[in-house]
DNA sequence: CAAGATTGAAGTGTCAATCTTG
DNA sequence: CAAGATTGACACTTCAATCTTG
């Protein structure tokens, strides 16, 4: 199986390597993937003072969750970082004041993150610069067709491995 | 211009976030991307104990350059990297006797960079897990011409923006 | 002891300042 | 002063050790 014989060339020192098609579909991925994980966080960092991972975060908090409380574990869950990471941002978000953090009633080991009002409104604002940005460097480039055509090979990529921290995701949604 | 309204809707909470088909095309290619990488990176570190920028610099040099040289300008050109972290990966590879630095004859500010004998053994060896490594993440995942897709559409992200280390990089490739 | 979360130490990367040569 | 490269200080991230509660 894997790739054909095609994708590997060889070069004059002997060395053996990969046909341009294939480089290119490597290289871009993860240079696109740079590009515009940079572009956004530095956006969010300028017009908000909070990254990307921080954005998401909030996100998750005042979006996608019901009363804008989530666990840690659910966050840890949700975003594409390690457990280590998500207490150090909320951590940070707390200092603040756009989280609140409390132990849980039902099992005090676990620890609850509360979106302020204060993190609500600086979630709106920071919308727009998400959006606007992600128009900027992806959205705008491509075709609707396209986005659907990078999302569902995107996906097949990830296949079943989750993303990033995956097994602890894969724990975490589970439990 | 940009996207489509259809790319923007609406939370209960009244945020504004992306319709799920554009939110899957920006977190798949971000998350594709680092899984890539981070897999690639481990292989290469557990095998042959040098990272994947280190890997590519070594290519540059043992593959895709005329006697196994080029100046760092080259390599930062080339590579997505800072000029400072080149020069941090090739002062490593040094030290290791995987490449050779001098100064050049025409111009003494700036430094060539060789592989040695031992360099272009290890990057052969790293050569075969590295494209072991592209088969098993990426390659075997996708058909030849989701691959042929997959290098179009990132290439049309990055659009004029070289990738990463963008202004360097063009000032490198015209000096 | 197991689960949930935090913290210390270390790796990796960037920006800005510096050093050297033209 | 400008160009090429290196270095110092700092930011971000992870792994492993630790602390607390069940």
């Amino acid at each position: 199986m894997g790739m054909p014989r095609s994708a590997v060339t060889q070069s004059a020192s002997g060395v053996r390597h990969l046909s341009p098609s294939y480089a290119a579909a490597f290289l871009g991925l993860l240079r696109a993937g740079e590009v515009v994980d940079r572009e956004l966080d530095r956006d969010l960092r300028e017009a908000h003072g909070i990254g990307l991972p921080a954005f998401e975060i909030l996100l998750y908090l005042g979006a996608f969750s019901d009363h804008g409380s989530l666990r840690m574990g659910q966050l840890t869950a949700q975003a594409p970082l390690s457990q280590s990471r998500v207490s150090r941002v909320v951590a940070d978000l707390e200092r603040r004041g756009l989280v609140r953090r409390q132990a849980w009633q039902d099992d005090s080991r676990s620890v609850v993150v509360t979106i302020t009002r204060g993190g609500t409104a600086l979630l709106d604002e920071a919308s727009e610069t998400h959006l606007a940005g992600l128009d900027r460097v992806l959205f705008s480039r491509l075709t609707r067709s396209e986005v659907s055509e990078l999302a569902r090979l995107t996906a097949k990529v990830l296949g079943d491995a989750a993303p990033a921290t995956g097994a602890a995701r894969r724990r975490a949604l589970e439990g």
